[in-house]
DNA sequence: GTCCGTAATTGGGTTACCCAGTTGGAGCTT
DNA sequence: AAGCTCCAACTGGGTAACCCAATTACGGAC
């Protein structure tokens, strides 16, 4: 079944179907016996496709860290990373975008936490960091604050100071997706710097060592950039 | 800057040096402009490698998104996953694996808010598929529990059940994560199946529609996997 | 100025080759 | 029989010279 020769389909090119060719070699239980695949040499002449074509797909893999390679040794399988596999397929499937909306609820728990954890551990020096941002935030005009990265600079502090690299780890992705969604010109100018606002009760909690207070001002910061996003959808 | 032949490093591919080379293309604004990268004759010649290594780390960052390729026309970056580079240069170095409790602790506020959405969206038939995992809680003894995935798919349903694909990423990829430190080792088997029982209120609050009781039963939930933690490592 | 055909360019893929590590077994020693 | 050494085969990493189909760019004809 995975041993048939693969051929050239037009718009899939031969090393994506490699990928799921090796996917499937897992999920038949072909691998993971000593979690050690095939040689290069051998899938080259048993799915009929040049070097070249096998070594990407592994290397697609391997970057994903479910493939480990050793030179000399061979390639394995990552079993703490099998599970990955199934998310890999379909994320090479799934490119499409994703709603503003869906983005800024995920940032509502995940940054409810690091606002909870902030208040808990951020050193001086931490706090420090997340006022600066704040302390620009007044000082800008509100049409000047559109075009810089005050606010997502006022969430990554808050995310480094909550002790966390996981959450850290989320909070910076979520951001960059945020802002590659371009939400800054779906905000209203005048709801912009309200929520600008929104800033100052979380940077209070956290300084005050208020964990919960920090995790409410957090979720009602988002709640807040939630209604302004319906308003803007209503309104254009 | 980015125009030094490429050296061999040990422990080092020259494809992973040619993804850090692409990168710092992107940073440096050379290729932004257009969106369009140098051809890989062009890149070979600059970086003094072979087309299959330039190849290879294209190809890894057209499975992120990050990379367009068109036969005939050239390789283009995709503009609205820019920010995905930083994050991508990041993931090949952190290999390294992070303590359970650091994970719970970002679970805690992913899970929460999946919760809390799954008790306002969840339909008849996805709460039926919360509800299955916890039947199976009950029905099996304690120690076939450690040995099955039960815990994890009620985590997942409920993930599935909040109507947001970015949440439902971020629980499988935690649970995941989660799975791979072998917490199943860590936790005393009396602990387990109470916190099994921990399960239940959560079901109920979706069941009744109470975002707000969702969320809290899934804090105190994961609150009370980190003290049974806790005291695993102070025993052992 | 517009249109069309040609030539150069681009990514996709193949084949043949070389290198440095790893592996595993044959054959020797103890 | 158990252990050791050493070498041959194998594995992934990388290079070089090709061929193909599709796209692009350019220049001449209209």
């Amino acid at each position: 079944m995975s041993d048939e020769a693969l051929i050239p389909v037009p718009g899939l090119r031969l090393s994506e179907q490699v990928i799921e060719r090796i996917a499937h070699l897992v999920e038949a239980g072909e691998v993971s016996r000593n979690g050690r695949f095939p040689s290069e040499r051998m899938l080259e002449a048993r799915w009929r496709v040049s070097r070249l074509v096998i070594r990407e797909g592994f290397r697609a893999l391997e970057m994903q860290g479910v493939v480990e390679s050793r030179p000399g040794g061979g390639r394995f399988l990552r079993m703490d990373r099998v599970p990955d596999l199934a998310r890999l397929r379909r994320a090479r499937l799934e490119t499409g975008r994703v709603p503003l909306l869906r983005l800024w609820e995920a940032r509502e728990g995940v940054e409810s936490q690091t606002a909870a954890l902030a208040a808990l551990r951020a050193t001086p020096a931490q706090q420090e960091a997340i006022a600066r941002p704040l302390r620009l935030t007044v000082a800008l005009s509100p049409e000047a604050l559109r075009h810089t990265d005050v606010n997502a600079e006022f969430h990554l502090a808050i995310a480094r100071a909550c002790g966390n690299p996981v959450l850290e780890e989320l909070v910076a992705d979520l951001v960059s997706r945020s802002q590659a969604e371009g939400f800054r010109h779906l905000v209203e100018a005048e709801d912009w710097s309200a929520l600008q606002s929104g800033h100052r009760p979380i940077l209070d909690a956290i300084v005050a060592h208020d964990p919960e207070a920090a995790r409410r001002s957090m979720a009602q910061h988002f709640a807040a950039l939630r209604h302004s996003l319906d308003r803007g959808d209503a309104s254009g």
